[in-house]
DNA sequence: TCTGCACCTTACCATGATTGGAAGGTCAAG
DNA sequence: CTTGACCTTCCAATCATGGTAAGGTGCAGA
């Protein structure tokens, strides 16, 4: 199976794919003659693997150590746990102060009639020094 | 006023404001003779200005565009308004995309033991292809 | 066998915002 | 005159991804 193929199946990119490979996420690939990547099933899974743990936001770094534990059969549920629940707590953080910035935009903008007059809430909030957002 | 005041008082970084400098956020500062940059109370007014929008998650871009109302008089709230709302529009996607990936871990930890025990519903959900987040 | 095409290779550049360091110049106080 | 704080420019790294260029491989059809 050639990195087209990996790319196709997985839903990883083979760009990333040789990229996952240049920062020592994944094995480097086996080559056959001509210098072409070589994979199987078991990459297909593990692009899979990679994929979907981007897809619930973790980072690469998180990644790295979701793949170890996946790896090493002796593994206890008890780290994979207190890392997903790390990283839970951060995207919780982050949507809140999401949430703020929204809730004080939305503020901000209520106030601005919108129209073509220069006066605006908005843009005086943010030059005036007694708004600090953070 | 050196650099280094400026930023004290405006709470942006001296490297962030040559970096401003450089990619034309702001105007190029005057220099001394000895070729130190020199401010003005303006300056530590847009300095803050580009402070609060960046806590407010305003991208560079988008910063730019407000900077250029903001001096531009003749501007129209209605362009500020608009701006804004678009932005909040992109957090609130976000926002929501995070918390699904929040109630997808949350599930997931639940089913989990956390125990010395190597079986982990999280790890068997991310390499099972029945699970795909997105 | 030649040709064309799809696919692969490496290598470099770009993004966006920020941070870090290195190597060196300026300035004021002691 | 030395010390130390501050400034300067330049270069690089972060993180994940996308893009391009220039060239090699492999296979099907004429």
């Amino acid at each position: 199976m050639k990195i087209g193929d990996l790319a196709k199946t997985s839903g990883v990119n083979a760009k990333m794919v040789r990229h996952y490979e240049a920062i020592g996420l994944i094995a480097k690939a086996s080559r056959t003659d001509g210098g072409y990547r070589t994979y199987s099933e078991t990459d297909v899974q593990f692009l899979r693997f990679i994929r979907r743990a981007r897809g619930l936001g973790f980072s690469m770094k998180e990644i790295k150590k979701l793949l170890s534990l996946w790896k090493n059969k002796s593994r206890s549920s008890q780290d994979v746990k207190a890392l997903t629940s790390l990283h839970v707590k951060n995207l919780e953080l982050k949507i809140q102060e999401m949430q703020e910035m929204v809730h004080n935009l939305k503020k901000l903008s209520q106030s601005c009639h919108g129209d073509h007059r220069p006066d605006c809430p908005i843009i005086e909030s943010l030059s005036d020094s007694a708004n600090d957002f953070r």
